[in-house]
DNA sequence: TCGTTTTCGGAATATTATAACCCCTGGGGA
DNA sequence: TCCCCAGGGGTTATAATATTCCGAAAACGA
């Protein structure tokens, strides 16, 4: 993400919190900023690390920043890896699918209405009433692949 | 899972194992045995409680054993839950989809061809060549929303 | 039988996440 | 003004999950 972007996310995210009458107080701002510079999926304890580059930290003010962010919508954990990404369209609540490069570490989020509607199918085939769907698929990308078949 | 099923399953495993030339020992069938006999996903370290019930025994006991099984295809991982649980039809690999109750535990695990087929669509589009998709969708059961509508 | 590979025991350690306690600050009344 | 309260956050400790490493034992192949 570059810093135009950047700006850009952080500026969202304030304004979503204004509008939502929730704070957006310096230590999540930092922790969203080191999320989203972050070209790949972050874990807590990275990012503890660089917090403690500028001041005192222990996990719990990750942590805490960590479920505001997520309360929020603006970030994204990814139970495979435990590690965080910054949502790329935190406006509306959403259920995304992430594509994870087990190369080079790469991330994407998808919105796919397809996968969305079979697994409303699914669940309502099941009685089930989902909460919080978890769509992680491990693999390889299409510039890896290509990498690889080049060498 | 009843006796007659767990020995069915376990009689399952012990085949396979010979068929695919891999040993099927003590320590695995006991972990397997293990989690096939708790009704819900059951983690690495309740898994090694009650190994030590008979014997000695370490994390990396268990983790080993673990490991095999996932390999074989007789488990699966619940990422969400850091939790393990038996295959319903460890014949064949195979990519399934998990509902999880997070009211009573339980786990209902599918194969669904239409999420399967939006999936590879979906790889498809985006060149990525998966190699494990986890669908884990959390929220509450047939079962748990009637008695919650009753009440 | 001998040498190789696989499995296993066990200690230590790494990694991820939470609990508990206290203090501070800012805002809304009495 | 003072009190009180709720949210945010600092700090220590600990829980929960997972891996590394070393070496012995067992199984396997020839
Ligand atoms: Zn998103
Ligand atoms: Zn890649
Ligand atoms: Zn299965
Ligand atoms: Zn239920």
């Amino acid at each position: 993400m570059n810093e135009e972007t950047l700006q850009q996310a952080l500026r969202t995210a304030d304004n979503l919190c204004t509008q939502r009458g929730v704070r957006f107080t310096a230590q999540r701002r930092r922790v969203l900023e080191l999320i989203c510079r972050a070209e790949r999926p972050i874990g807590a304890y990275e990012i503890l690390d660089q917090l403690r580059a500028g001041a005192k930290a222990a996990p719990p003010t990750v942590y805490r920043a960590l479920d505001f962010l997520l309360e929020q919508g603006f970030v994204h954990k990814l139970e495979t890896l435990h590690a965080f990404i910054g949502c790329t369209h935190p406006e509306h609540p959403h259920a995304s699918q992430f594509l994870i490069c087990s190369d080079c570490g790469r991330v994407k989020e998808l919105e796919d209405e397809a996968i969305a509607g079979s697994l409303r199918a699914l669940e309502d085939a099941n009685g089930f009433r989902p909460k919080r769907p978890v769509i992680e698929v491990i693999g390889t990308c299409a510039h890896c692949t290509h990498r690889h078949t080049q060498s």
